[in-house]
DNA sequence: CCGCTTGTTCGGCTCATCTCGAACGAACGA
DNA sequence: TCGTTCGTTCGAGATGAGCCGAACAAGCGG
């Protein structure tokens, strides 16, 4: 029966995309809302996602809101003038992963190197004091790798995923 | 005093990476003791970095297993022929996230291209059904995109942060 | 106006995780 | 040999997150 072929082939990406959304800080819940968005013909409301998924209402309402809120699904709201709320997956996946990689990574990457800047500055300027070499040396090094890493971020989060590729396949050192 | 200017921005660095290791999936502790690791002037033992951290002592022996395992530190076990286990911090930071990258990234990226094309390889081959096709374009776009993704990534794991700065910085599109 | 459906919010339950203290095994020195 | 120090392991307590059911607000149709 090809039904439950296709089923069990899509449950299979599902079950991958659950344990993806883990890696990206979200819940397994979010992973498979946005899979069975995914896989949908079209825009699912709430009541359809509990049918689908075996999620309390109250779990897919909250759920739904950080999908939104984090951009992996739009909420197509009232369409047809109707109350009804439907949510669409964001289906271009390199998009989602930029996004991902600008709202964690970059935020993360420059958070870090403000916090190292500012020791770096505080650090006092007395070269008498071994200690405060040793110190400044360490910062400094740990400066200049996540100067490199926040500038490797900003500019990945700006090309498209075939860019990318091609950008480091070019590359010769 | 300049004693207490150093701690301060050592601190602030360290509470840095204590988030910075929750976003990598480690514990806070792992980001302090790997912090002041960093900073120490040689391997510490387990009593020193109770001492350091107060954390107990228990705690400081799970995480610095942990953190071993993950490469984050090196163990350097009974140097002078003492039963003494000291700790040093991996401190080539990006050599650690080249690291985290490969074990995590890559891992994470190829197990779920491997459950796309197990999934594409499953799906029954009936074009008349709609529903089929549908599902195979949605899996196709899947495939590509983390095809590209995965080579990104194990490239990008190869070389190091100025280098792949470099790769963005002169890439044309 | 009333019933029905939809979506949100709230409190509570469960389960996992982090951390601790205590107990234990091991090695070293006196 | 005995006491001390070090490192690991175990069980327990606390904290937090995920999920649920119930109650509530908001429209819509009869």
């Amino acid at each position: 029966m090809t039904e439950g072929d296709r089923d069990l082939a899509r449950e299979r990406v599902i079950e991958s995309m659950e344990r993806s959304a883990e890696v990206y800080g979200l819940t397994r819940s979010a992973g498979r809302l946005y899979g069975v968005l995914y896989f949908a013909d079209g825009p699912l409301s709430i009541p359809e996602l509990v049918e689908e998924t075996g999620y309390a209402k109250s779990t897919v309402s909250n759920v739904t809101r950080t999908l939104t809120r984090v951009g992996l699904v739009r909420r197509r709201s009232s369409e047809g003038g109707g109350r009804r709320v439907r949510f669409a997956a964001e289906r271009d996946v390199w998009f989602v992963l930029q996004d991902v990689l600008r709202q964690y990574g970059q935020r993360e990457v420059e958070t870090t190197l403000r916090a190292i800047r500012r020791a770096e500055s505080e650090l006092p300027d007395d070269d008498s004091l071994d200690a405060v070499v040793h110190d400044r040396e360490r910062v400094e090094d740990l400066r200049e790798t996540y100067e490199d890493v926040a500038e490797v971020v900003r500019l990945a989060s700006e090309y498209s995923a075939s860019e990318l590729r091609e950008a480091l396949e070019e590359y010769e050192r």
